[in-house]
DNA sequence: TTCGTCATGTAATGGGTTACATGATTAC
DNA sequence: GTAATCATGTAACCCATTACATGACGAA
């Protein structure tokens, strides 16, 4: 995961670690803030694998700053976790990261990842909805609370999901278009306006 | 947190740990699934403390079923963590926990809790808005959206616990009362209607 | 008899955090 | 001169997951 975001991020431009942290937790809005003592590690790590290069750049001043760069690897690295769009893309915040990628992510993955998230949050959300009912316990007010919260988000993310899956065919198919609309039924699955 | 959430759970019915994960993740809706990988453990520790007791209950059956109960030590853990209403209590998960506990928590606390978390949020809301304006970065408009979205999301949030601060505030004076009304200013610093 | 789910666990591993340690540079 | 923030790192720890292993029970 912070792999995965470190190597987007060199992928636009080379940085050290003290301003790639930053702009990773701005990244990703409020939903996570790395720390140096996984960031640096996982430099380490990336360099070992050469993924990255790290090069002293204590050019005009003498403060010591490492600016780190993706190699031809790296890239290419970078470059297969993108397709991926497998299972693991649809977790919360690994999804996050993916979205924040999207720019540099084949229209196709685009759409699976953003479908996949779906269905995902949707059997998440039946698992849920059918534990609540089949045990009926006495569950207190407070609890029951924090289950509508949370069901009401999970609701409101598919309806984002939605509008996105719809903005981003409507780009695939630009109004002209006498393609065979493969799978068309597909469309009807989920949550009806 | 999966300690403190086995604690509260025992604290209202001994179980036995395959019953224990289930409630358990009915208990925190769709934000978390445990693992008896972590469970097991987790109330093996708390039996070597002293917190818990498993007994062997083969009853009727030569099914083997370990039931686990508080100990007096256990519950007397259980309501110094509810008590606590520190930090720790307004990170997102730890919120959740403590939010499902809130039917056997002093109402002191739970606006503590609930007023921590808001503010909390308020901060990061803060600090996010602040980083996104100063590093005017040309960021493409995903992760623009996804920035849009956590933003949304935590907005939402806030209002909910404003929602949830004014029903117990109202709950804690049934409208007698000539009472001095300490610190009521604070009431209009927070998103005003 | 086979499938689902109830039931209990372990070993290896993962992916991070907290706290610490250090020091240069910039702005007031 | 002093506080904030830039900048890099390490060591110890934590809390959990995944995958594995095992097996009984009930319903179709």
């Amino acid at each position: 995961m912070l792999e995965f975001a470190v190597l987007g991020l060199l992928a636009e431009s080379p940085l050290h670690g003290y301003e790639l942290r930053k702009r990773l937790n701005s990244m990703l809005g409020t939903l996570r803030a790395f720390s140096y003592g996984s960031l640096y590690p996982t430099l380490r790590r990336m360099q070992a694998r050469g993924w990255v290069t790290a090069d002293d750049d204590s050019g005009r001043s003498g403060r010591s700053k490492v600016v780190y760069s993706l190699t031809a690897e790296g890239k290419e690295r970078f470059a297969e976790l993108l397709d991926e769009a497998g299972p693991s893309a649809w977790e919360d915040e690994t999804f996050s990261v993916h979205f924040s990628f999207f720019a540099q992510t084949d229209p196709e993955a685009r759409l699976r990842i953003l479908e996949g998230r779906r269905t995902r949050l949707e059997e998440k959300r039946e698992r849920f909805r059918g534990a609540a009912t089949r045990t009926r316990q006495r569950v207190d007010r407070y609890t029951l609370e924090l289950q509508r919260h949370g069901l009401e988000s999970v609701d409101r993310e598919v309806r984002w999901l939605n509008e996105l899956i719809e903005t981003e065919r409507a780009e695939k198919t630009p109004r002209t278009t006498n393609a065979p609309a493969p799978r068309a039924a597909e469309d009807e699955q989920h949550s009806p306006p």
